[in-house]
DNA sequence: GTCTCTTAACTACAGTTGTAGTACTACAGG
DNA sequence: CCTGTAGTACTACAACTGTAGTTAAGAGAC
């Protein structure tokens, strides 16, 4: 039942992360996000234990080490984390969201013609 | 300085509230959130001051009766929001998101039509 | 004038999150 | 065997959130 998907943003990069590679230790998990934020070993190892009690991580035990892994997949998580955005602060219509995007900032030719391909794309492969 | 626009969901359903009506009393907003959620007065009152004190909304006296009013412009939040999500889950990119939208179900016509409507006007109205 | 109602202020409390220290355990080197 | 060392388990704690009770104070009813 994928679980609730509500994440925090630190949450979310560490689930980055393991989507990024697929597993790790905790050790990985900490040096990956020692880009952008700098926490301890501990504490990484803490946010993944959480992670796991919700049952969106996993491990494996391989020697003394925990081998996490992702148990959502990052397309539900977007699903729901876009589903939500939509509903709450676009009164449910996906094209509002879209309005937005455009609305805010001129994108450039290259993302507006991207996403006249996707558009192409989405009608002619209404199929499936 | 905008403060602080990370709100979780209730937040947002309170703003909200107050973005629609523009400007509400307690009970007001308490009864606008009933339809989804049924609260006590007391803790949208709580809700409203712990927005307050954040400056995201204000309140001037009316009587006895404090009217409440949105600090914030939904179209900020929006954008922080909207933003956020793609930096954080859609790698900064976008198109990426509406990729998303469409390939996860396919769109009504409808909505496709606004959409490319949308990117017409956005084009054009690439006014600098 | 007292009672009641409305409404804001203050207090409370459990759950989650961000953050990390300390304790324990097991393997590697000598 | 003893000791680092690496890595998990347990504990801690403050901030924030969701939720609401209790209290106080003013306003209207009678």
């Amino acid at each position: 039942m994928t679980a609730d998907t509500r994440l925090s943003d630190l949450q979310l990069d560490v689930m980055q992360v393991l989507w990024n590679l697929g597993s790790a230790t905790s050790a990985e998990v900490c040096e990956a996000l020692a880009e952008q934020r700098s926490l301890a070993l501990t504490t990484v190892a803490t946010l993944l234990k959480r992670l796991e009690d919700r049952g969106l991580v996993s491990h494996e035990t391989q020697g003394r080490s925990f081998i996490y892994r992702a148990e959502v997949e990052q397309k539900d998580v977007q699903r729901d984390l876009v589903g939500g955005l939509i509903k709450q602060m676009f009164l449910g219509d996906p094209a509002a969201l879209v309005n937005h995007l455009l609305g805010d900032q001129p994108i450039d030719d290259e993302d507006r013609e991207r996403i006249l391909k996707l558009l192409e794309k989405n009608r002619n492969g209404e199929s499936s």
